[in-house]
RNA sequence: GGUCCGGUAGUUCAGUUGGUUAGAAUGCCGGCCUGUCACGCCGGAGGUCGCGGGUUCGAGUCCCGUCCGGACCGCCA
């Protein structure tokens, strides 16, 4: 709806005060404000408004005893009209006091009003106010981006990236870190995600492509002997969205000369007791722990494991080894693996449920075979298998929960099959779990569960293609001890790489570098990349 | 690329086994109100039920197609 034009120059002097600052010590200031329209209070005989801007909201009282000329313009006012303020902070009375607002202690008495400019009926609210208020969905609020972005929530994310970028570079520099701009308009690179490309006009039939990360620059600024690089930069990969994941994304792009892996989580253990110290004004403990890819996979079932819980996955292949079950018999004589989890609470879901988990969970969204599970009665009764005695004898059922330590009232998952993919599943279902159980606790309080992953394995096999793929990328060193049997047995060769992660979240990772040509060209005739195409 | 869920007032949603005039909250408009702070009270306006087709005496509701949005899987060195 178009609303009547009101508006008018700006006769009042330059503000005086954002609407965040104004304290009890102003009283009896006269004072220029100048803001957005919040909300309207119009008692009638008095009207108030919160007047809000980037800091804060003050409240704003239109009085006729005070301007009667003010009081009646102050009728027009609605939700976003843009205004001008000139009047007398005054003192609240104690029983009028805001205690939720900043300003909350005093008023400001507008003895004049100036409209700077109206605002159409808004398509949905953007009120400071909006703890209680339902988002209305991103499409429309995309649509009005520039409203959107008025709403606390919003403004504070900008406002937290700014601290961000403070606080790293301001940390880098400390740390003799030198901040370089690299192209992005590059050259496309063989490995990893898909390029984004821009055309080009000089040659034509000939692309740029935008970078996926800085990797080969930063590279090239460790040869020519910066030692130490950092960039704030953004990086372009085209791919499906996730929630979590945008094709156009930031990173903090660092490399270092002669680095070891412990002056490498030192420094990023350094900079995220910063960073949270600055945003949050919270003391991270530091060092953080680490754990073995190899670990985290097997107790986890993830690269990624969220430590805010407990619920650990375990092996139960010895257990029921030679039950003579023939999907348990099957997957162990192929080499796979039979692992279990233990969730506390729920042996007493019926039969519903636990086939709602097998179809709607196990099999459709996990992608695993199947599920096999033991109920255990909280009122101590006698173990219910979803398989039958006659195919899984009891004393397997008896011994894997024995071998589990559950006891009553557990609900015991058991998911079968090749390794490590039996291992992300079940992965997968104790995430699923945890918040059926409600285990995750989450806020702005933390907690703050960071892990370094370490020990990668320096190389994927992929069956369709038949090759192997840089877990990492191809210039990532493997560990000195594995050197050997990279000839031998490539896909066990572990890396000198590693991820940060928090609460379930990969924040980050990196590697030390090859440098040497002779193992360069071994990694490089092992991802099928010959010496011209590495150029 | 696949699977699932959704699309009804400006917004967020409800809408029974298909059945009278499609509702609520909030927002909007008008009236009243001098201490509210998501003010309150009274009244009012506001709908191509995403779009197209079909079944039926009758479709927001059932079927088919299509468009749009979301979540997840694939993908993301």
């Amino acid at each position: 709806m178009q609303r009547q034009q009101i508006t008018g120059t700006d006769t009042h002097p330059a503000r005086t005060h954002t609407c965040g600052d104004l304290r009890p010590e102003h009283v009896g200031d006269a004072v220029v404000l100048k803001g957005w329209v919040d909300t309207r209070r119009d008692l009638g005989g008095v009207i108030f408004i919160d007047l809000r801007d980037r800091y804060g909201l003050t409240q704003v009282v239109f009085e006729p005893s005070v301007s009667r000329e003010a009081h009646e313009a102050a009728n027009a006012l609605r939700g976003e009209f843009v205004i001008s303020v000139r009047g007398t902070v005054r003192e609240r009375d104690a029983d009028q006091v805001n205690p939720r607002l900043p300003t909350g202690g005093v008023e400001v008495y507008v003895d004049d009003l100036v409209i700077l400019n109206t605002a159409d009926v808004l398509p949905f609210s953007v009120s400071a106010h909006e703890e209680k208020r339902t988002l209305a969905n991103e499409d429309l609020r995309l649509r009005h981006r520039y409203l959107d972005l008025r709403r606390p929530g919003l403004k504070d994310n900008l406002l937290t990236r700014h601290r961000l970028y403070q606080t790293t570079r301001r940390y880098f520099d400390q740390h003799a870190f030198v901040e370089v701009e690299t192209p992005v308009l590059m050259k496309s690179t063989p490995e990893g995600a898909r390029d984004y490309l821009v055309p080009s006009r000089v040659h034509p039939g000939h692309f740029y492509a935008l970078p996926q990360s800085p990797q080969t620059y930063k590279q090239l600024l460790m040869v020519a002997g910066l030692d130490r690089y950092v960039q704030i930069v953004k990086c372009f990969r085209d791919e499906d969205l996730r929630a979590d994941r945008q094709p156009e994304f930031t990173q903090v792009d660092v490399e270092m000369s002669f680095a070891t892996e412990e002056q490498v989580y030192a420094l990023i253990e350094g900079l995220m007791a910063e960073v949270w110290r600055d945003v949050k004004g919270v003391a991270l403990e530091t060092p953080f722990p680490r754990m073995s890819y190899d670990d985290a996979l097997r107790r986890y079932g993830s690269d990624k494991p969220d430590l805010r819980f407990d619920l650990e996955i375990q092996d139960v292949s010895a257990p029921l080894d030679g039950s003579g079950f023939r999907v348990f018999d099957a997957v162990l004589a192929d080499g796979g693996k039979i692992v279990a989890l233990v969730v506390p609470g729920f042996g007493d879901q019926g039969r519903g449920y636990m086939d709602r988990l097998d179809k709607d969970v196990v099999r459709k969204k996990i992608g695993a075979g199947g599920l096999i599970y033991f109920r255990l009665p909280s009122d101590g009764g006698e173990t219910a298998s979803s398989v039958k005695a006659h195919v899984l004898p009891t004393d397997f059922v008896d011994r894997t929960v024995d071998h589990l330590g559950a006891g009553a009232g557990d609900l015991v998952l058991i998911l079968a099959g090749p390794a490590p993919a039996v291992y992300e599943q079940m992965g997968a279902l104790r995430l699923h779990m945890a918040r059926e159980l409600d285990l995750i606790p989450e806020g702005a309080e933390g907690p703050w569960r960071f892990l370094w992953v370490t020990e990668f394995p320096l190389l994927e096999w992929d069956a369709e293609s038949g090759r192997y793929f840089a877990m990492h990328h191809p210039f990532t060193s493997p560990r000195p001890e594995d050197l050997e049997r990279l000839s031998e047995e490539p896909g066990a060769a572990r890396a000198r790489a590693y991820d940060l992660v928090l609460n379930g979240v990969e924040l980050g990772g990196g590697s030390i570098r090859i440098h040497t040509p002779e193992v360069q060209q071994q990694m490089f005739r092992l991802l099928g990349i010959d010496e011209e195409e590495a150029e």
